[in-house]
RNA sequence: GGGCGCUUAGCUCAGUUGGUUAGAGCACCUGCCCUACAAGCAGGGGGUCAUAGGUUCGAGUCCUAUAGCGCCCACCA
């Protein structure tokens, strides 16, 4: 027998141990259809936030659903390297220490690094189990595993030999703070206070100046030119001049250049090439030097002269200060610019000239902007639209800077010697070879996960038989990094998408619609919720509050009434239980069904059809809905109530069980602990619910005719309940039945066997009915002033009501071109409306 | 500067291919401890679907414009 209450931390204890040592989880029976789907692993610095939660509970009730169907499912776990977040963790730990992780050896630091990553990989894996992740253990991989780097030699070499990838001098992103390379993804834009400083470039022997506006005089030091534009009235008599670089006092030559815009600014702007991207592409049109005037680190180097080993915003400082004592600062107009911010680390990135690995884009991207095409072969996104975010990314994308200067990674697979490069597998055999010290960006290997994790390049049984994957879940902000890139390595590597779907999802934000984070402290532990409501109500909660890709406010208040619906559910299962106790196969019987059956089983096959199409879909709110909507307000307070007057009867009590198992099956996927908790007390079932069969639509459980008698049975309950709680009728009452129809059910839900009159009384009288039944109520009441008052409000609605109806009946283009439903409906609704009226009349 | 999304009940959100008096949860009002459940039951109130036009027999839904909010992308010094 249940308890009274649903227990959440009784009915999760020990669940997830068993089903994992039954071997549940598991993928590998051939002789049914696979069903795949990679997690997205989980970067290994710290523990799983509501985001995570969300979207490893929409893949669970994925996996789930499938495997019920018989599907032969695989669900992959693993985690993430996450190169530079990672490193910072571990560095920070270190120094927390008093140890400099930079002096230390790299061999011993990795050995810290792998010491923490075991440390966080035990902790997801305990919130994996607590949400209760039918993950498939034995599948599980972590990106720097060697079949995992050995797939990331194999693409770095072929895309080395293919010329899709090359070392070169470029502007990149640079992170002084963790001081690597950055991917352009990977600087966030922000918008900061900052300021033009309008500065005095003097021509040469001269009392006249140019005046150039900057908001980073610090790199003034590298200046190797001003350019102006060709087509600038007021500048072109200077081009081919030379100019005094102020301060450092070289002489830089005025160049003519497109770049400089006549209506931007001043119209004269100062050329950097070592230190901003575009100034690079205007030094090689003119040749210029490239000149570096700040350390990794971020402080000044030797070109800044006296400014050498101040930090890059110390030195605006000073300088700015300085070149106002010599007259060369005209003015600082504030203003409000965007300005790059390392994702990690959120300093402001700086534009370094700098030598790095590449991967050319535009073959691979243009690859996928072709398969999209391709209705057969392209990745489908759920919502569609965010198909338009890859494309367009596909559309402008540029090379890719893929080395960073990390030691946590995989390191690349390049060797020198002098200035020979080798680029291999294996290192070369020769002596005097040193290989790249620098690692690839974590994405790169994660842009392998859907077919490295299985095998990949090996032709593995794993690989033939799960790849391409199903189905990829993620949020729309990862599609950039990640999405992106699975899909032209995918195409690029093993000539397929990498998923068929890609089922996005949104952010989950406060309260307020903020961002969680740490430094506004809103943070809220999934761990927590579970710990107070449990797994079963995060988790529908989670996958039935948003539509697909839409973000989600988090409420605990709605976590709470999802707990509520799981105590209803638990307590309509305690009383199914109580009732079918001697219930056996041999007495289970769905024959000889009363009409409240049929409406009962009629009505759960809609919900199954219905459920099974959203989950199809993908729409598991709709899905959740359906469900909720079947269990409290049909089964719960229509057939239970039902079923209490033939408590005895065993097909009453098959109908019961039949009824509970469809939903306990239908709801498992979302809330797996309590439905298994309670699928296993049912007397007849499978071995267990997580391996039963999902409920499936039967055309012989189709009972039009029952369905609306019941229907109309409970649409009178209804009508009279109002009519006796509007009116204040009491126990003294007297009601007569006006036609010939079954009021049995009628007579015992609503308990009236001690008023029924056969004659016409003369008292006061209502009159209920519903499309076929109908009484009269006799009873003693003078109305009051407020009753009145109702009834003549609801005489003119009813009137408003059938005027409308009278006038859309006129229409004969709505009676020719609507539905004949549609208009038939209307027609009875008036013919309904007109009776009541006619009543209250009297 | 380009693109996308949102605006529906007091709050948080659903709303399929347009079908005609718009739904849920929470909150609110009234009456109930009836042997599954008071974290519940029965009944009820509450919305000119952001605004202005248009298409249509019919628009929350399609089209156009406007406003507010949010997000993504973009090298303007």
């Amino acid at each position: 027998m249940l308890d009274k209450k649903y227990d959440h931390k009784k009915v999760e204890e020990n669940k997830y141990e068993y089903w994992k040592k039954m071997g549940y989880f598991n993928s590998g029976d051939k002789e049914k259809t696979p069903y795949t789907i990679v997690i997205p692993p989980p970067n290994v610095t710290g523990k799983l936030h509501l985001g995570h939660a969300w979207d490893t509970t929409l893949q669970d009730i994925l996996i789930r659903y499938k495997r019920m169907q018989g599907f032969d499912c695989l669900w992959l776990p693993g985690m993430d390297h996450a190169g530079i977040a990672t490193q910072a963790k571990v560095d920070k730990k270190l120094k927390d220490m008093g140890i400099n992780p930079r002096e230390m050896k790299r061999e011993d630091w990795l050995k810290k690094a792998w010491e923490w990553k075991e440390e966080y990989a035990n902790s997801i894996h305990e919130q994996w189990a607590r949400l209760g992740l039918s993950l498939d253990y034995n599948k599980e991989r972590f990106t720097l595993d060697d079949g995992l780097s050995k797939a990331v030699r194999k693409v770095f070499v072929d895309l080395y030999n293919k010329g899709l990838i090359y070392r070169g001098e470029r502007i990149i992103n640079w992170d002084v703070e963790a001081k690597t390379a950055l991917s352009k993804e990977e600087v966030i834009m922000k918008e900061d206070k900052g300021a033009f400083y309008h500065i005095k470039y003097y021509l040469e022997d001269s009392d006249e100046y140019l005046r150039v506006a900057t908001t980073r005089p610090e790199t003034l030091f590298g200046d190797t030119a001003v350019a102006v534009s060709p087509k600038d009235e007021r500048y072109k008599k200077y081009i081919g001049k030379n100019v005094v670089l102020p301060i450092v006092n070289r002489l830089i030559p005025v160049i003519g250049d497109i770049h400089a815009d006549p209506e931007f600014g001043t119209g004269v702007v100062k050329i950097t090439p070592a230190h901003d991207p575009n100034d690079f592409e205007v030094g090689l049109r003119h040749n210029l030097d490239r000149i570096i005037v700040i350390n990794p680190d971020g402080t000044m180097n030797e070109q800044a002269g006296i400014y050498n080993g101040m930090d890059r915003f110390a030195c605006r400082e000073a300088l700015i200060k300085d070149l106002q004592e010599q007259d060369l600062l005209i003015e600082i107009e504030p203003i409000v610019h965007s300005v790059g911010h390392s994702e990690r680390t959120d300093v402001v990135v700086e534009p370094y000239l700098s030598k790095q690995w590449f991967v050319k884009m535009r073959p691979l991207a243009d690859r996928v902007l072709e398969n999209q095409k391709n209705k057969e072969t392209k990745v489908n996104f759920v919502p569609s639209r965010y198909e338009k975010i890859m494309n367009h990314w596909m559309e402008i994308t540029y090379d890719w800077c893929i080395s960073r200067q990390l030691w946590w990674g995989h390191q690349i697979p390049a060797w020198y010697k002098g200035d020979e490069i080798y680029v291999g597998m294996e290192a070369p055999k020769e002596e005097g070879w040193v290989q790249d010290p620098d690692v690839l960006d974590t994405w790169f290997s994660s842009a392998l996960w859907p077919f490295s994790t299985l095998g990949w390049p090996e032709m593995t049984e794993d690989f033939k038989r799960y790849y391409p994957t199903d189905c990829l879940v993620t949020g729309y902000d990862i599609i950039p990094f990640w999405v992106n890139r699975m899909t032209f390595q995918g195409l690029e590597f093993t000539g397929q998408r990498p998923f068929k779907d890609c089922l996005i999802h949104g952010l989950i934000r406060d309260k307020l619609g903020r961002k969680f984070s740490k430094s506004l402290g809103n943070g809220v532990d999934p761990m927590d919720m579970c710990e107070i409501y449990g797994a079963d109500a995060l988790r529908f909660y989670l996958s039935t509050t948003a539509s697909n890709g839409t973000d989600i406010r988090f409420d605990e208040e709605k976590i709470k009434s999802t707990w509520n619906f799981i105590n209803k559910l638990w307590n309509a299962s305690r009383f199914v239980l109580m009732n079918i106790e001697d219930l056996t196969e041999e007495n289970y019987t769905l024959e000889n069904l009363k009409k409240e059956d049929k409406w009962i089983l009629s009505k759960l096959n809609k919900t199954i059809k219905e459920v099974t199409k959203f989950m199809d879909k993908y729409e598991f709110n709709n899905a959740g809905a359906s469900i909720y909507d079947f269990i409290w307000n049909t089964f719960c307070d229509k057939y239970i109530e039902v079923s209490k007057f033939s408590l005895s009867n065993a097909t009453t009590k098959s109908v019961l069980l039949e009824v509970l198992s469809a939903i306990l099956k239908m709801l498992h996927p979302f809330m797996p602990y309590v439905t298994d908790e309670i699928y296993n007390l049912l007397p007849i079932k499978e071995e267990n619910i997580m391996i039963s069969t999902y409920p499936t639509y039967k055309k012989e459980w189709v009972y039009k005719t029952e369905e609306e008698e019941i229907e109309d049975t409970f649409l009178f309950i209804k009508n009279y309940r109002n009519i006796k709680a509007e009116n204040s009728i009491t126990n003294d009452f007297k009601i007569q039945f006006m036609n010939t129809e079954d009021y049995s059910l009628i007579i015992k839900m609503l308990k009236l066997d001690s008023h029924i009159v056969e004659e016409k009384l003369g008292l006061p009288t209502y009159v209920v009915k519903s499309n076929t039944f109908e009484a009269t109520i006799y009873f003693e009441k003078v109305l009051t002033e407020e009753e009145q008052e109702n009834i003549r409000k609801e005489m003119e609605k009813l009137q408003a009501s059938i005027e409308r109806r009278k006038k859309l009946l006129a229409n004969e283009n709505y009676v020719a071109k609507a539905p004949k439903e549609l208009v038939e409906e209307e027609r009875q609704k008036l013919k309904l409306e007109e009776e009541r009226l006619e009543t209250l009349n009297k």
